[in-house]
Formats: structure tokens, sequence, C-alpha cells
DNA sequence: GATTATTGGTTGCCATTGTCAACTAATTAT
DNA sequence: ATAATTAGTTGACAATGGCAACCAATAATC
């Protein structure tokens, strides 16, 4: 393994870690954990989402992924209906205090993100978007063997 | 907040779940998780590394990097002695068989990476590292207000 | 030099979080 | 009509990390 691939490899796991979880601590993300966010991102994206639908996007297992979608619900940035034509299937989408609180965390990420989004050009912005969403994609594709 | 923004911010988000906890599960990495190999790789990095430095570098109280460095000499990938110049200090080190660990997981996480680290060449891997490290940067700064 | 304050580390107790397996209820297949 | 499947829930549990009280060692103060 190059020493290319080593330093890029540790500045990830950095960046993984201060963006994540790190980054939903304290006062700053409307008492959501990461995982609440990404939760709550995902029930966002694909209005009237199934309890699965969000287990899948986060990877828990399903009883996990009702665990948190009943956590949101308490906090009030969720509502959760039995799907009129399937009576197994939730709907889960956000009410309107859960698009508020979305609109709020991605103002504040963007504010702990500091200088730099904000002096970005669009071309710099560009070239990183490009390059996390050629690692994005590595990370989702399909693997066959190790790991 | 500009459209751009805002399509970076979830790209990054999303990028520090795949490659944070995510890529920590499952049979990959000596059963390690991410905040484990978090604190391994800062008593890499700072040789004899006290419990507070290792607390401070992953952002745990003290107890709670007493409890991982616990953990991690458990498994037997650290040892942790008291310092012969001051007694209450822990100089915590890798073993051998942390250092094989860290060494393994290296190459497990960047065969995760998959083909697009192998594919790379110098100058696109030259310019994530680049854009990593600015937002890196940024997000280690201390801040004034907000969050 | 003895006493007090400070500092590094540990521990008991606790809340949070997410898994597993067993369960219920609704739907689909036979 | 009955059996099999599917979506979701729940009880019991293990892992994790914080808080606050604690111990021991060093540093500061008299």
């Amino acid at each position: 393994m190059s020493a290319k691939t080593h330093g890029l490899i540790d500045l990830l796991r950095e960046a993984a870690w201060l963006f994540g979880n790190k980054a939903f601590d304290g006062s700053c993300c409307e008492g959501l954990s990461f995982m609440e966010y990404q939760a709550l991102a995902e029930i966002q994206r694909s209005e009237d989402c199934p309890i699965q639908g969000v287990a899948k996007a986060i990877g828990f297992t399903k009883s996990g992924a009702t665990r948190i979608v009943d956590r949101l619900e308490r906090k009030g940035h969720v509502r959760k209906r039995r799907s009129p034509v399937d009576g197994r299937v939730c709907c889960v989408a956000l009410t309107r205090r859960g698009k508020d609180a979305t609109a709020a965390i991605m103002r504040s990420y963007a504010a702990y993100l500091g200088d730099v989004l904000k002096e970005l050009d669009v071309r710099s912005a560009k070239r990183i978007a490009g390059s996390l969403e050629s690692l994005i994609a590595a990370a989702r594709r399909p693997r066959t063997a190790s790991r």
C-alpha cells in the first residue's frame, strides 16, 4: 500500500469522525444524534417511508429502526401512520417541526464547517463534491470477498 | 445557503457514516469498533501516550478513556505502564499485536474503498487529500459563537 | 519538612443505544 | 380455509460512555 493511500485513509477516518458523531453532540442539533439525523434525512428523502426503509438506509435491524423512529416521534419530528393500502406497513413522514429541525441542523452544520465552505468558489466545491462522490460510490458498490 | 453548500454537506454526512462507524462493523476490523481504532491510532501516533492524551484525541472524558484503554488492553492491543518520572501518569503503547492489528485494519479499510483508491493517480489523490485537509482544518479550528 | 491543593487515573452507578429472538397482526399463497 | 410470509413491536440483554466521588502521587504553600 502506497504512502499516498495510507495518508488518504487517515484523512478519511478523521473526517468521518469530525463530521459524523462528533459533529452532533452539544447543543447544536436540536437534541438529535447523528444517527437520528441520518434517519430523519432518509425520511425526508423518501416521503411516506416504511420502517424497513429507514432500517436499510441507516444500516439498522428493523427493531433498531422501530426504536429510532419511536424516539423521533416522541420528540415530535416525525409522524407514523398505518398505510391505507397495506395495513402492515407504516408510513413515516416529517412533521412541520421535523422539517424545521432539519433545516436548522443544516444551517448549523454549515456554520460548523465555517469559513471553508463560505469561501469555496464553485469550481472547488465541484471538485470536492466529485471526489466525495467517487469515494462514496466505491464504498457503496457491493464487494465480493474480504471484509 | 447555496445549493452547492447544501449538496456538499449531504455528501460529507454520507461519507462520515460510510467511513466511520459503519466501516467498522462486521468481521473486518479485528473486532475493534471505530472509536477503539481511533484510540489505537492516537496511541500509535504519540508513543507513551497518557490516558488523557487519548481522551483529548478522541473527545472522551478521562473516565471514558480509561475504559476504552482497558478494553484495548484486555484485547491485547495495548500495554499500560506507570510512568517512571511521574507516578500518576500512564504510558500507553501499542503491543506487537496492536501494531499488527492496525496494519491489518489499514489494509482492510483500503480494500473497502476498493477500486477508487487503487486507480487514483497521484494528482487526484493529492487533490482529494487537499480538500479533506482544509475541511478538517476548518472543523478543528476553534469557533467563537454558535453550536 | 508538614500540610494543603492539584492532577492523573479509576470506579460505582446510571442512561442511552441497538441487537436478538419471540411475538402480533395483516397479507398473500396454496 | 389454512398455511406461509411479511411489517412492525417488544422484552431481555450487552455494550458503551458520562458524572461524580474517589485514591494516589506530585506540586505548592506555609
